[in-house]
DNA sequence: CCTTATCGAGCGAGCGTTCGGTAGATATTG
DNA sequence: CAATATCTACCGAACGCTCGCTCGATAAGG
């Protein structure tokens, strides 16, 4: 078991990690990874003609959607949009459901990408590894807010196939925090009763922050804010009582 | 500011609260309420006719669209479920859209009842008094789970007069805890830095309990546990650290 | 026999999807 | 390099179908 000052210690010395600009890929970056994957499914062979057409619909999808719903938004609704006509959308996709599973399935990677490489210094001590994954997916929510929106939004009321493929990254990204967790309990830096919940709970408080994006934004909540706070409270869940500050645990933005 | 003996003396007094068997409504009487609310756009006017028609509509709405969503469900998938014509449907709404708002104004109302009506032994202190509101509000999604999943994934997707209803309703949740943690602050209870944010961050740990139902429930998770660990990572975030124990926090099953 | 409650065929609108057609880029040929 | 043939990407009218909703007919009770 750490005592208090060690551990002090080594939150000191863990208040910043590097940038993720580098490992959070753009829009363009994720359209281009789903032409790739649904090569068979879209007709537009020339990569320079389909990539902006793609990244147009999708994006035009997930805008429409977000106000109303997949199911509200017509195929019509898009075609306006997009500036294409109704039969031209289809040679991006096959049917309306598979436009649909695209971004899903993006999405579902992309977190899994993500949460699975920390950078190295990271994992050292699971304080830190743990501050880092609330953190990664805070900013990775926010720089594509309006894909996780989408995603969060839509996984729901659909097909077994579709629905199956939410459960299945939701249950993933908890196993990254039940991970950490369990590591830290190992290690004696986390408390051995501490909630086999707390993986579970920690969750919905990630989605709260871009599920109620404009609630906090009218509040004028920062990420930074958000992030400290969720750290502050699944750590005081975890960690030992002591008398180590954790108001001073949030990550100082980044120049 | 409250001394640790104190506080675990206030603790170990306020384990056990009054079952709320008595404050619970009835779908029945939700229904009840509903046609009393409606009675001009209702033009069934006996009443023993008319609850248990409208009674049978809404339990079946609302089953139906918590598989595959309001939208979704027809109201030719409605009429074959509770046996009236599609007209017939009509004596009891004059659009589908009113239909939704009947259930989420219901059930956002219940809310505020429910939650402003603690026994009176319980708002003596402030942990209890926040320990009942969150055991509270989950017994009663336990009670009526379809109703508040059915309110949780409808009230998004709809027209800002809708969206708005469920706004204020969520505002109204998030301003019990706010209310109970400010007076805690104010007492000593509560660390004078607790989180301005932890009222806002206690709704989606209870909204997890009936959106992710299934979840738990395979798991093997009881409500009592779950509350007993919410409340555990509540209190923690607020209780100055010490000594107190709060495994004990759990409240014991009423027999 | 009039009131009340219900029925169910049917309306117009809008849905996802298809498909014959075409303009322009590209490849082939003499 | 000009002429021709082929292909690519897209268009938009139209199809079959389902939607929310209406309304005249009908049944049952006092």
């Amino acid at each position: 078991m750490t005592n208090p000052t060690q551990r002090a210690a080594q939150l000191a010395s863990a208040q910043i990690w590097p940038p993720m600009a580098d490992t959070m890929p753009t829009v363009a970056q994720l359209c281009h990874s789903i032409l790739a994957r649904h090569q068979d499914t879209i007709s537009v062979r020339k990569p320079n003609i389909a990539l902006p057409r793609l990244q147009r619909i999708l994006e035009a999808a997930i805008d429409l959607s977000n106000k109303g719903g997949f199911q509200a938004m017509s195929l019509r609704d898009l075609s306006r949009e997009t500036g294409m006509s109704a039969g031209g959308l289809y040679a991006y996709f096959d049917s309306k459901t598979t436009l649909l599973k695209m971004i899903l399935a993006e999405v579902a990677d992309l977190v899994q990408r993500v949460l699975s490489n920390p950078p190295e210094d990271v994992t050292r001590d699971p304080v830190t590894h743990l501050r880092w994954l609330i953190d990664a997916h805070l900013r990775m929510t926010e720089a594509l807010l309006a894909w996780f929106t989408f995603a969060f939004m839509e996984a729901k009321n659909f097909p077994p196939a579709e629905r199956r493929m939410a459960i299945d990254s939701e249950m993933l990204t908890e196993s990254f925090f039940s991970a950490v967790i369990l590591r830290g309990i190992e290690s004696g830096t986390f408390r051995p009763d501490t909630s086999p919940l707390l993986p579970a709970l920690i969750k919905p408080l990630l989605q709260e922050w871009y599920v109620k994006r404009a609630k906090y934004r009218r509040r004028g909540i920062t990420l930074e804010t958000y992030s400290a706070e969720v750290q502050q409270v699944v750590l005081r869940a975890c960690l030992p009582e002591s008398g180590v500050d954790l108001r001073g645990l949030a990550r100082p933005p980044i120049g």
